[in-house]
RNA sequence: CGCGGGAUAGAGCAGUCUGGAAGCUCGUCGGGCUCAUAACCCGAAGGUCAUAGGUUCAAAUCCUAUUCCCGCAACCA
């Protein structure tokens, strides 16, 4: 029989730096969903791989000194790396600096401009030379640039747009009538209201501000907009081709079935990408699932703290099988999940050691004490109705896995597997093994008892497969069963009666000892963070003269009252001593800051700042304050006691 | 009135769409068991389901208002 083709795509990695457990989660996710597809029967193609372009990578490159090819190539490799370490099954890892898919974008540009979808326009706005950006009027502040405070001239740049308007009626009758389009389903809702319909812009789908991108064959002066080179891999990996000559892959397995993305990037993948594909007159995919973000527990993560979580050094502390377990388990449908130290040993020791590998371990220990390892199907079923209710539960766990798994609720379905281990425990208190072996005349109760656990643990171990690749194998191994196909799950007793099993049964999952944990965890924190103490980074700005800086009237003042700005998060205003008047100065220190510590603080003020008014408050100055790239922020204050009103310079 | 998410036992969460006995995991306490990795099994304590109103025979669930938290947007003179 033809087996029905499966294509599942992750978004590939954008590959500016190490990816940290997070990004690894969405490739064991889109991993374990791959591979039940298969143990379903179904043809599975797997696609993921590396985002490579872009202004940021360019500039990642400089500063480390290489160029942008040597930087991505390195983090490529060590993307792909952590994806192998994860023992991800995927069948192919594009990378956009791929000749094919470059040549493939390049006709995908070139395709959509010659049919009108794509036009040639101006980028017009407000330009900042030295941060060369561009705003839009509504970005500038007080008229200036936003970013440097300078100046900025009304400039026009050539870009090329992608229509959108051609395609915004089709797009939204399509995700009407197709439901399960975008999941979940709240997010829909938040593309239409929030995007769709509120009408879409055309996009700029060029840029000229920086090379490392794919040119546009056409006009060498423009890059390909990282966006549209980036959602093309989803058709280039299977060998699409502009001019219709697609390779054999392609045909088959497009449209995809399911791409699988964070949710901060269903914006693009729900709106442009589809619209993209329809000017290509391509037939769209058939879902697009945001996963929610697994975040850390203990603050934020940031490099300089060395707290960030890496896939690899989880693996070093727990194994690969038991970091997939814990990122696919603890991870709930639609909110955030969280993921911590101690979290991850309570999940280890509790689910992994007591639950499952215990049981496994006791089992395999009864059948060599008892029978010198032979599990034999005595068929002896006592009276009790054990039996009955644990081979119930064993027969019932697939299908329960299936509809778990058709809403992409991967951690229920796990739970559902974990519901059987349980339920074998419960068994052999139930059934009491050691007491039955103290009379020979039990010795078919107990055989049966025996195998009974074994099968159970078999059916278990399989439908494990999918999560935990590794463990199922091992727990396979240990008691010389086969894996089994889908068809196999439809009776009790596919375990061979009389098959013996290991004589020196492994430890599965050690149990962890927390503190021990946390102390080893510590020393690594204190190792990674040394390295990387980073100083801000700030822009040069031009030489003044003392001339310049005389212009500045800067002040001593006084805070003698401070208090929130209604409708603001940011925002303070204080009244401000400064020698005989007093001043209404508005600053956005609020989140540093609680109007309490302001009071009777001593700061540094300009006092010959233009008056603005924020958020509908006067601000006549401003008081001084630095801040760094973590987002601290320290105000001036003076260093001796001094009158309120004294000059600085 | 910027957009959105959330508040359920000591902790972490499910349940809310579609109203019908307040659930799960961990932790705590008590008991059982000895095959096993101080493991396994049973039981108990612990929640006015954020607050106030409303609809209903019946509300964690639906409606209205309020409070607090978290993202995003804006504000950072």
């Amino acid at each position: 029989m033809e087996k029905k083709p499966y294509y599942i795509t992750t978004a590939i990695a954008y590959t500016s730096g190490k990816p940290h457990i997070g990004n690894t989660y969405e490739i064991v996710l889109a991993d374990s969903i791959a591979r039940f597809k298969r143990q379903q029967g179904f043809d599975v193609f797997f696609q993921t791989g590396t985002d490579e372009h872009g202004q940021k990578i360019e500039f990642k490159a400089e500063e480390a000194g290489i160029t942008p090819k040597q930087f991505v190539d390195e983090v490529s490799e060590e993307i792909k790396r952590i994806w192998d370490l994860m023992n991800t099954s995927y069948d192919k890892f594009i990378r956009t600096t791929d000749e094919y898919h470059e040549k493939q974008v390049q006709k995908i540009f070139k395709k959509l401009y010659e049919k009108g979808d794509i036009y040639k326009g101006h980028y017009e706005g407000m330009y900042c030379t030295p941060c060369e950006s561009f705003f839009t009027q509504s970005q500038l502040v007080d008229g200036k640039c936003p970013d440097c405070g300078r100046e900025v001239m009304p400039a026009k740049e050539e870009a090329y747009f992608l229509k959108m308007s051609n395609y915004t009626d089709k797009l939204i009758q399509h995700i009407e009538e197709h439901p399960e389009f975008i999941q979940p389903e709240s997010r829909k809702n938040e593309m239409m209201n929030n995007f769709i319909k509120a009408g879409l812009q055309d996009l700029c789908v060029s840029r000229t501000s920086f090379k490392w991108g794919i040119p546009v064959d056409f006009d060498s002066k423009h890059v390909v907009y990282v966006w549209v080179d980036a959602l093309s891999n989803y058709i280039t990996g299977l060998g699409y081709d502009v001019d219709g000559n697609n390779e054999e892959k392609y045909n088959k397995y497009w449209p995809c079935d399911l791409h699988l993305i964070g949710k901060d990037i269903l914006r693009f993948h729900t709106i442009y990408w589809p619209i993209i594909l329809m000017a290509l007159e391509v037939p769209l995919p058939k879902q697009i699932f945001g996963h929610p973000w697994l975040l850390q527990g203990d603050g934020k993560m940031s490099k300089s703290k060395g707290n960030v979580l890496y896939a690899d050094d989880l693996v070093d502390f727990f194994g690969v099988d038991a970091v997939r377990y814990f990122v696919l388990h603890e991870m709930p449908f639609e909110n955030d999940g969280v993921i911590t130290w101690e979290l991850l040993v309570e999940r280890l020791n509790s689910e992994l050691a007591n639950t499952l590998g215990n049981l496994v371990n006791r089992t395999i220990s009864m059948s060599n004490k008892y029978f010198a390892g032979v599990v034999n199907n005595a068929n002896d079923h006592g009276s009790e109705g054990f039996d009955e209710d644990l081979i119930e539960v064993a027969l019932g766990t697939l299908s329960k896995v299936e509809k778990s798994m058709d809403k992409l609720r991967v951690a229920d379905a796990i739970s559902e597997i974990f519901t059987l281990f349980k339920r074998c425990n419960k068994y052999i208190d139930e059934t009491m093994p050691w007491a039955l072996a103290k009379d020979d005349a039990n010795k078919e109760r107990l055989e049966t008892v025996l195998y009974n656990l074994v099968e159970s643990i078999c059916i278990g171990a399989c439908l494990l497969e999918p999560f935990m690749p590794e463990t199922s194998k091992r727990i396979l191994a240990q008691l010389n069963a086969n894996t089994r196909e889908v068809s196999d799950f439809d009776s009790f007793g596919k375990y061979v009666s009389g098959t013996k099993v290991t004589q020196t049964p492994e430890i599965l999952f050690a149990r962890l000892d927390l503190a021990e944990v946390l102390a080893k965890v510590e020393e690594m924190t204190k190792n990674n963070a040394e390295p990387e103490v980073k100083y801000p980074e700030v822009e040069a700005k031009e030489e003044i003269s003392i001339d310049d800086f005389d212009k500045v009237l800067l002040r001593v003042g006084e805070v003698i009252k401070c208090e929130p700005v209604p409708k603001a998060k940011k925002l303070l205003v204080s009244q401000i001593r400064i020698g005989n008047e007093v001043r209404q100065i508005v600053s956005g220190i609020a989140k540093h800051y609680t109007p309490e510590d302001m009071v009777g603080k001593k700061v540094a003020v300009i006092t010959n700042l233009k008056p603005v008014t924020l958020c509908g408050i006067l601000s006549e100055g401003m008081i001084l304050a630095a801040s760094d790239d973590e987002g601290n922020l320290s105000v001036l204050t003076v260093d001796k006691d001094i009158i309120a009103g004294s000059e600085i310079c």
